[in-house]
DNA sequence: ATAATTAGTTGGTAGACTACCAAGAAAATT
DNA sequence: AATTTTCTTGGTAGTCTACCAACTAATTAT
């Protein structure tokens, strides 16, 4: 199902992730990963071309990696959602794949669907029809309140994710 | 009240606009500045020491250059919403200047004002208090959309605004 | 088994770009 | 007229991405 270990590849995938999560997204270079793998500088374009290749890829590496220390049950949605969005490091990683891959229509489809693959996600998990208008909008409202907590030079409590979803009629609690 | 004309940064600021229009964020260099205003490279950081400054700059410099385009009735805000937030290149620029900042208190400072100053404008175009909760969540919910818009590598029609407006008990036809 | 093809690896380089600095020129103050 | 401040220049240091030609290891085919 899932591709063979292909260790280099996943070596520099881990690597990249504890960079952004120790050293945030503008510190993601192929230098530091050089180091960090032990690769070759040169090496890591010949499994990421480009650097919105990497990116996308770590799209998927970084799901992996929080699927396996978060329990699936329905109560975490709403952590889920908060850190998603109102983590800094978290946000910042997306917008800057959304800001490396720019035209690339290939690279946008990934992460278009990687975005409604979530949406579809948090939906399942709230008993909701996995296609549902309101979650979607839900959904984007915290983002588009991720973006501006982003901006707040002195950020307070975290938003609570709970009212949001009321204003769309989701109840979390299930 | 403004600051003296100040030609040269402000030939920097519109040089600065063009680019961004024409060729896009990514195409923002101090080469590319330099090559169309005439000045030497070494200048532009003189005027701005580091890009971010430059970003910041050019929030006011874009919001002016637009409300000089912009009749300031009530029935444009939807159009000023929707080129806002669906036009890629503004969305764009946003995310851009939210990632170059990073953690520089003073500029977060300075654009998380402005997003705020943006609200009040808009709840004060639809007739409602200046801090209206509402317009605050629907604004939100718009950002979050065009965060998603970004993504589509097909993008459709720009969907609507005043349907997001409705959700969030606003009416935008006064 | 061995030849041939593909995948992985290396070192080096080209091309951009930001940021900095020392020194000189122009403008404004005193 | 002298001095201080602002503006301008040319040059450089340090990063970073992307590319490439050559080499080696591993697969696959004969």
């Amino acid at each position: 199902m899932a591709k063979p270990d292909n260790t280099t590849r996943q070596r520099i995938l881990d690597a990249a992730l504890d960079i952004i999560e120790a050293q945030g997204m503008k510190a993601l270079t192929q230098p530091k990963i050089a180091k960090a793998t032990g690769l070759r500088q040169s090496h890591l374009t010949y499994y990421f071309p480009r650097k919105a290749d990497l990116f996308i890829a770590l799209l998927d590496a970084s799901h992996s990696r929080a699927a396996g220390q978060t329990p699936a049950d329905a109560s975490s949605v709403e952590a889920m959602l908060s850190t998603l969005v109102f983590d800094r490091g978290r946000m910042r990683f997306l917008l800057a794949i959304l800001l490396e891959i720019d035209d690339d229509r290939e690279l946008q489809a990934v992460l278009h669907a990687h975005l409604a693959h979530l949406v579809r996600v948090v939906a399942t998990r709230l008993g909701r029809p996995a296609e549902d208008a309101a979650v979607q909008s839900f959904v984007d409202e915290l983002r588009g309140i991720g973006l501006r907590h982003l901006s707040d030079p002195a950020p307070g409590e975290r938003p609570s994710v709970a009212a949001v979803a009321n204003r769309h009629g989701i109840s979390l609690t299930t």
